[in-house]
DNA sequence: ACCCAGGGTGACG
DNA sequence: CGTCACCATGGG
């Protein structure tokens, strides 16, 4: 991996294992938003998204991955937001070589587990819960439009994600406006407590096991938002968030379809090595890719039926 | 109408 | 410790 900054981009070429389109789109982050590809320059996927503060818009073409726009002191920062640091091709080669896992692989390489900000993810799993994507997706930007700073970007506009003062300013019944349901104090609360000064960042050297009690004290946080929050935003590579997805493809691929007790499955868990959370990613990718093609197949059966 | 979605809480054993 | 009804909301 090699990288330049020219003309206020960054262009990181030379990469080994990174999709920006299926980083983007599978579920770990909620404000990554299509824009229009410059098919002139090559580009294969685009989007924009407000990274660490910053509006930026990022592309994928054969050659490169650009960030726009970006100074020559804030490359390294986007380097790490898409954790282009890691030896992914080690991981994959790791996941190809279980049998338990192979079949995981092919469809989902290039799937990195990007480095968020604990607050964003701490607020934006919360709202997860019992929940879909489209709509988790949904909410988040109502409520950064309800209470983030509005950043002017390429002559449109964008909204950052809110300090933790603005959301705790904000009142349930503002929350329960945008959809959030019943999740709304617990918004709330929790961007209050923040505000009053705790500091997520020490959840980031601390034991998992310690990390993720400290989380669980939070209300509407339990062990699955817990592990989301410290695999998506707090570095811990063995965080293992087990949501229906994952939970019934440990079943298939580990147990043979037959539910495993709760210590059988943690053995499992816990067998896959310490880079089980970012592998977990490949599983979800997987799982949901499944999914996604057999709903395309009844469609296009649907189809030949009524022609 | 029912079921599902990147589940959690509180009550009750 | 485990189980379970209940929780808002929108899409299939």
């Amino acid at each position: 991996m090699v990288y330049e900054v020219k003309n206020n981009t960054l262009y990181i070429r030379e990469l080994d294992r990174f999709d920006l389109e299926k980083c983007a789109t599978c579920g770990q982050a909620f404000r990554w938003s299509e824009c229009e590809k410059n098919e002139a320059a090559g580009e294969l996927s685009a989007f924009t998204c407000v990274i660490r503060g910053k509006a930026v818009r990022a592309a994928q073409t054969q050659a490169y991955v650009s960030v726009f726009p970006c100074m020559a002191d804030e490359a390294l920062s986007y380097i790490d937001y898409f954790d282009l640091g890691r030896d992914y091709a080690a991981i994959e080669e790791m996941i190809a070589a279980d049998p338990r896992l192979s079949v995981c692989l092919p469809g989902a390489e290039g799937i990195r587990v990007f480095n968020q900000e604990p607050f964003e993810a701490l607020i934006s799993f919360i709202i997860s819960a019992n929940n879909n994507i489209k709509r988790i997706s949904g909410i988040v930007e109502r409520l950064c439009r309800l209470a983030g700073e509005k950043l002017d970007f390429m002559g449109s506009e964008l909204y950052a994600f809110p300090s933790p003062k603005a959301i705790a300013a904000l009142s349930v019944e503002q929350l329960t406006a945008i959809g959030a349901g019943y999740r709304a104090p617990y918004i709330v609360e929790t961007a209050q407590r923040i505000a009053e000064g705790y500091e997520l960042e020490t959840l980031r050297d601390m034991p998992l096991d310690k990390a993720r009690k400290e989380l669980l004290s939070f209300k509407g946080v339990g062990s699955k938002v817990a592990d989301c929050i410290l695999l998506f935003s707090l570095g811990h590579t063995d965080a293992f968030p087990i949501d229906v997805w994952i939970d019934r493809a440990m079943n298939e691929l580990f147990f043979d379809s037959v539910p495993p007790k709760k210590a059988e499955l943690r053995e499992a868990v816990a067998s896959i090595g310490r880079y089980s959370g970012i592998i977990q990613q490949y599983i979800f990718f997987h799982a949901r890719a499944v999914q996604l093609g057999k709903a395309k197949k009844e469609e296009e059966a649907r189809g030949k039926n009524a022609g």
